[in-house]
DNA sequence: ATGTAC
């Protein structure tokens, strides 16, 4: 191949300004999964960091061969966002708060369509635990004000954010996998992939229609109503055409830049931006899918506990509440766990990546009801 | 990340 030195050179690609900070154990695995038999690039996002083995934050593509195990255990998760007819002069936040109560349990048969598929029953209607979330937020700064009249939104209207996954489904299916293959991933011409590639597509549906459930269950103990204006999984395997190689595009904490409007959202204490992508191969058709942790899991509870208890991590900068029963989980998720959602857009801006199109604040963030010290 | 493994 004549563009073997230039490939080897481009092999991998980081996406960031100049005060983006990465970890440097981030990049490591970076470099490493480039390494994989058959990988052709690599492209970590300005949200990229450390993950089980491979990188959060990343966009890797290979020819002939794909690895179940870069996509992890929640495939398909990704961002709904809802347009809803609540307004906050309506309803008060204590009021909001009050009427939505807990959403911790799964959803009963009865519950549910019964024209839905057998495997579409891991916890429905839960958002799960780790990063996801339900949040209702508000305009606060329009960049484009025509893709709002797009979309019938007026300032007032509040929108609800889900970000969730398959839940137990995802873990089912990636646990079967590495059990009968490990990590050398699967040829992708063999009946082993497609059996994975037929799963994978089972729980991208489950977990777009399990945000769904999230959205309508709330909107309901709201006596809401709502519709979605896009749903996008940063999760998931795509086969892909990208520079005369016909292969395979993973995606892990990666939001697609080739199907429309996304949300990129900060911290549970940060603005999330609404933006335009401007697909592009250099980053391997992606966008960072959020703010990116700064801080391990483990370490935040001893750095933060000084300063905040669980009670005043429940109430942000911009007055939101986070709804978050779980001690531990509170502190993990503290905006202070996580890079400024600021420097991820300027890297995305300064790369060419994306428009903006309005700037979203939190109102209301549920985490979970369920008391845990 | 996970109807969590010990």
């Amino acid at each position: 191949m004549g563009n073997t030195l230039h490939l080897a050179a481009s092999r991998v690609q980081i996406i960031a300004a100049e005060n983006t900070w990465l970890e440097g154990k981030a990049i490591q695995q970076l470099e490493t999964t480039a390494q994989l038999p058959d990988m052709v690039s690599v492209v970590g996002l300005p949200d990229l960091h450390p993950g089980r083995g491979y990188p959060v934050g990343a966009a890797f593509f290979s020819h002939s061969r794909f690895y179940p195990a870069l996509i992890g255990n929640d495939i398909g998760c990704g961002m709904a966002l809802w347009r809803t007819d609540l307004t906050l002069n309506k309803w008060s936040l204590d009021k909001l708060e009050k009427r939505l109560g807990s959403i911790d349990n799964p959803l009963q048969a009865e519950e549910l369509p019964d024209d839905i598929p057998e495997h579409f029953c891991y916890s429905p209607g839960t958002i799960g635990g780790g990063n996801h979330f339900a949040e209702l937020q508000q305009l606060d700064e329009i960049y484009q004000p025509e893709m709002l009249e797009t979309w019938q939104l007026s300032k007032q209207q509040l929108l609800l954010l889900v970000h969730s996954g398959s839940r137990g489904l995802g873990q089912v299916i990636l646990e079967q996998h590495v059990r009968e293959h490990g990590h050398n991933g699967l040829i992708a011409s063999s009946p082993e992939a497609q059996s994975y590639l037929q799963q994978h597509q089972q729980a991208l549906d489950y977990a777009c229609f399990n945000r769904q459930l999230i959205a309508e269950r709330m909107l309901k103990r709201w006596r809401a109503h709502g519709s979605c204006l896009f749903d996008v999984s940063h999760n998931l395997l795509t086969p892909y055409t990208i520079g005369n190689v016909d292969g395979w595009l993973h995606r892990k904490g990666a939001t697609p830049s080739d199907q429309g409007a996304v949300i990129i959202p900060g911290s549970r204490g940060d603005y999330s931006y609404l933006v335009q992508p401007l697909a592009s191969d250099r980053s391997l058709f992606s966008l960072a899918h959020g703010a990116g942790r700064k801080w391990m899991r483990g370490e935040c509870k001893a750095r933060l506990t000084g300063r905040y208890n669980a009670e005043q991590l429940s109430r942000t900068a911009f007055g939101s509440r986070v709804i978050c029963l779980d001690k531990q989980l509170i502190f993990q998720e503290a905006p202070e766990a996580y890079k400024p959602i600021g420097g991820v857009m300027d890297a995305m801006l300064q790369a060419g990546l994306v428009k903006l199109i309005a700037r979203l604040k939190p109102v209301l963030t549920y985490k979970t009801r369920g008391n845990k010290e």
